[in-house]
DNA sequence: GAAACTATCGGAAACGATTCCGGAAATGGC
DNA sequence: GCCATTTCCGGAATCGTTTCCGATAGTTTC
């Protein structure tokens, strides 16, 4: 191949092409596979041997003998290219393992197709779920997930975030921590033109899509059902002051007694940290008591399985002499026996609608006009089980 | 600010800078903040206002007054700068709240710090829980993870593998689907020194360390807990044939058998896919047999749990009646009644190891010595719960 | 006081892609 | 055949960093 070889602008085809004269002074061409006349070949000189390492559409153009701008072209299937080149190019491509690179491509484009989403502890049951759901809606629209775990500190939340910012996410969906009053980092996102949505925990500070359930009216309906089944001495386990959907729970409870002129002793509420850290103690002591109430609203479904092994130890008939019902219906509650009443909250759901609200966010980020600052409430769902299913006294 | 300004070139200030004579035909400058002397000071220019948009290490330079490469130095540590500089321009950069743009920086270093990760399923406990234990080994090298769900899918699974070789992560952790039975989406990443490793759902095709519990063992320790219990007639309930583990677990289970002088007959062998798909029927008919085992175990507590409920609803007694032990201790098998017997497997401890193995290999990356195609084994435990906790018959 | 060395910094070339702009060849219309 | 239009492609700038290679001034040595 040390001379120069022609080849037809038509088929690509470098054999079976004749001179046949001149024409306006430029040599004319003829290729006898497509059976067409041109006049400026494409002139292939000596090739390099392929260098090692990563392949790049670089290589792809010295190739096959077009430029890279061509090659970017075929690979994006842009209209501008002859489909013979771009058939070359793309067969080249795979011939040669090509693949895009795509932090490259970021680079350019400013968008990385890469969704962070930070919560509390990745493996709970409500959390891994909810990556699930808002991967159903992110995968098949070519979105990633960065899944990142806070481990209910506020440093780490903010290190996250921060890392997700680097990272350039084109979004951030987060459930926030216990610890976290302050939400700089997540304001430093915004400004940074990276939509924000919460689900869950969620605060009334960012400007950003909140998905929750309706947290109020669970507890109302968690405490009704308690009342409809003719338990009177309520009491209310729940962990952290701190946490916004604890305070609705626990409003939701308390408004309800109001409602019907019961009254819940101070006893008989906890709303302790402790509670998550070393619940074991502070549910003995409550069951130990000799005023004891007779059925419990348990914040969240862990709680309620706390305490249904601490009755259980103690010989405490469930539904009977202590009715339980909790709050998220985990997957345990079901098997748990006596299986646990609980309000059901759509965990896939909550997490395919922050998905879909942060896409809709981010569709209109340079639009100035948009602001998505609603608070999307699900409903939740009462699941009557054991723990609370005894007849009316 | 018309004028040139003169900084001093030891302390940086702009003020109280007096010219002090010449010295070799150059002007000479005395700064009264540092008492020093200096010939050539920095002149600042009258700067363009701040444009919008993104603050990168350009912004800070010209903020400054000093070159990209300088401003680069001081973000990374670099010894090659002096105190006074890099100080001012930490300043400033938290002045205008710069963030690293971390896409550009892996252009240039070729590294991601990202680790992608393909689970069938996200949500499934053991594969959360794994997650979260690489998590632990992962997030304080900084690293962060690509979570990514194949759905049993080996077409799901190979487009993972190649969106994550797009984004160059630096490593690859799977677990495969049952459908998996080429390899060749890995070779493709290894070939382009992309490290994998392999847990649960291994296989011997890729050069790649293997994370695993011992399944054999654990199926022999199931199997001899049964036969130690007394039971007589036992029967394997597994998935799908093409799972390496599946076959595994069933060849210790039978192995174990034969040691004891006993049989299975193939009617209480069932390995079909359906097994996932539609439990109960097959369960139910298993059940209704009138010569049915008097024990199973079960290839994952999954099964273990239909099993449990199952032959609740036909009143069968467990465990007298029917001995019945999983494998993998889910969460579930603890609190269902009764509580299934089962073959723990340390999940957490399997993500770690994954996660440090794979990190070994990126280090070694270009070590063209370094192998690393060994499985390691993790101990299985026996847990023994209501399922299986008969008296001696 | 010259030479050698050190500390500190700037310039410019990468990294691998996309995309705007313009230009040449081919095509269509008459 | 000539002109206008379309088709297709190459050049070069750009994205935001890092880093190698020099350059210069200051410092030290003898």
């Amino acid at each position: 191949m040390s001379e120069q070889m022609i080849k037809c602008i038509h088929c690509r085809e470098v054999s079976g092409i004749r001179k046949t004269g001149k024409i306006r002074g430029r040599q004319r061409f003829y290729c006898k596979y497509c059976n067409r006349h041109f006049t400026t070949g494409i002139i292939l000189e000596e090739r390099e041997p392929l260098k090692k390492g990563e392949i790049t559409i670089k290589d792809i153009a010295a190739e096959v003998g077009v430029s890279i701008s061509t090659v970017s072209r075929a690979l994006n299937g842009s209209k501008e290219i002859h489909a013979a080149t771009k058939e070359m190019i793309l067969r080249k491509a795979e011939e040669l393992d090509y693949q895009q690179h795509h932090i490259a491509t970021c680079l350019v484009r400013k968008q990385t197709f890469t969704i962070g989403i930070i919560v509390p502890e990745l493996k709970t049951d409500f959390y891994a779920n909810l990556i699930s759901g808002a991967n159903e809606i992110l995968r098949p629209k070519g979105y990633k997930i960065f899944a990142m775990q806070s481990d209910e500190s506020l440093e780490h939340e903010i290190a996250n975030t921060n890392a997700l910012i680097a990272s350039r996410v084109d979004g951030i969906i987060a459930s926030t921590t216990f610890e976290t009053n302050a939400f700089g980092h997540f304001e430093r996102a915004r400004q940074k033109n990276i939509p924000v949505a919460f689900f869950s925990r969620i605060n009334n500070i960012v400007e950003s899509p909140k998905i929750v359930v309706d947290n109020y009216l669970g507890a109302q309906m968690a405490t009704e059902h308690l009342i409809d089944k003719g338990y009177k001495k309520l009491g209310f386990l729940g962990g952290s002051v701190n946490l916004h959907i604890g305070n609705l729970r626990f409003q939701g409870f308390m408004d309800t007694l109001d409602r019907h002129g019961m009254k819940c002793p101070d006893q008989w509420i906890i709303r302790e940290d402790e509670l998550l850290s070393d619940p074991h103690r502070i549910i003995h002591e409550l069951l130990l008591n000799q005023d004891r109430p007779d059925a419990i609203f348990a914040m969240t479904d862990i709680i309620g399985i706390h305490l249904i092994t601490g009755a259980r130890k103690l010989n405490i008939d469930i539904p009977n002499e202590l009715g339980i019902i909790g709050f998220s219906d985990y997957i345990v509650s079901q098997y748990i026996s006596p299986g646990l009443s609980t309000i059901r909250q759509p965990t896939g759901e909550i997490g395919k609608e922050a998905a879909s609200r942060l896409l809709l966010a981010i569709e209109h980020k340079n639009d100035k006009t948009f602001r998505d600052n609603t608070t999307t409430f699900f409903k939740p769902e009462l699941v009557v089980r054991a723990s609370t299913d005894r007849g009316r006294p």
